[in-house]
DNA sequence: AAACTTTTCTGCAAAAAATGTATTTTTAAT
DNA sequence: ATTAAAAATACATTTTTTGCAGAAAAGTTT
């Protein structure tokens, strides 16, 4: 197998090989360096030296994924943050990071300043942790939406990255 | 380990042993069976077979997460699409899950109906996906918000199960 | 509550996979 | 072309997983 660099960030240059690797272990993270070696046509050794350089960049990492409903989180939603004054926003971030319910939260360009997805018990556990945001000194408004269906939850495609 | 039955489902229990095998699969999907037999003080048997019962049941999944941005997905965003007439709902929403950019959709009790999170190379990319989507029958609008910075991005922490 | 059934756990041997290291091959630079 | 550096390979060793068979626990039935 030859390694064209693929148009992705300079310094961490990465070949077909790589991508093919990740391309086997997005579906199954266990999957053994023996039989990746073997689809590859490569060596075991050369599939272990890859991967190690993956995770330790950080392009990679396994992990066991829950599936949250089944579980026991039955409730799952997003709340758009207004944050005022604006200046606060950053260390109102910092504390809404730390709440162990938020499964995601980021700055948008939208009319909100902050979105922040929750992973709750129930209806009433989510009440209770709105109002903990709520609480917080720089959040204004609140708006909460909740995810009735979710109709798909993928990884990235990689496919996207080679054909442009 | 006794095994106390937790609050979940009830047609597929689960008991802290399960937990405790998740708890240590979440940080690091590829700890050895052995290792986990060891800290959690049964034989690796017990550890296979309780794994795989949680592959098989989807409660587990183990996966390579690749981060986007390092591959080359610069632009995550957020677009919320307005369906009409609302019973087109369904349909819209099984033709954008086809399309590969999207890893997040859902229905919503928002202001709008969809979600569409979606990974993109660049900006270009995303106007042209932006594209796409609105010219779908039956979406009505679209707003489109771009996620300035990730500040977190979690999986669902088991402990709010167990504690309530 | 004893006898029986079913499920879960354990222990051990065999097979498979990962690791460590020395060597070869490839790549890049002068 | 020559040489230096990086990447890939081969193979012996260690570790892990897998396949069962037997033991223990939990649940039923009478």
């Amino acid at each position: 197998m030859d390694k064209n660099k693929l148009p992705v960030k300079k310094d961490m240059a990465m070949d077909e090989l790589d991508f093919a690797m990740l391309a086997f272990l997005q579906q199954d993270g266990r999957t053994s360096f023996t039989v990746i070696a073997e689809k590859l046509n490569v060596s075991v050794g050369t599939v272990r030296t890859r991967f190690n350089r993956l995770l330790e960049e950080g392009i990679l990492s396994i992990i066991g994924r829950v599936d949250p409903a089944k579980v026991g989180f039955h409730c799952y939603a997003h709340i758009a943050v207004f944050v005022r004054p604006a200046t606060l926003k950053e260390t109102v971030a910092k504390k809404i990071a730390r709440l162990p319910e938020v499964s995601f939260l980021a700055g948008t360009s939208g009319d909100y300043d902050l979105e922040v997805d929750v992973m709750c018990r129930d209806n009433d556990h989510l009440q209770t942790f709105i109002n903990k945001v709520a609480a917080i000194e720089g959040v204004h408004q609140t708006k909460t939406a909740i995810y009735f269906k979710v109709y798909k939850y993928a990884p990235p495609d990689l496919d996207l990255l080679k054909a442009e």
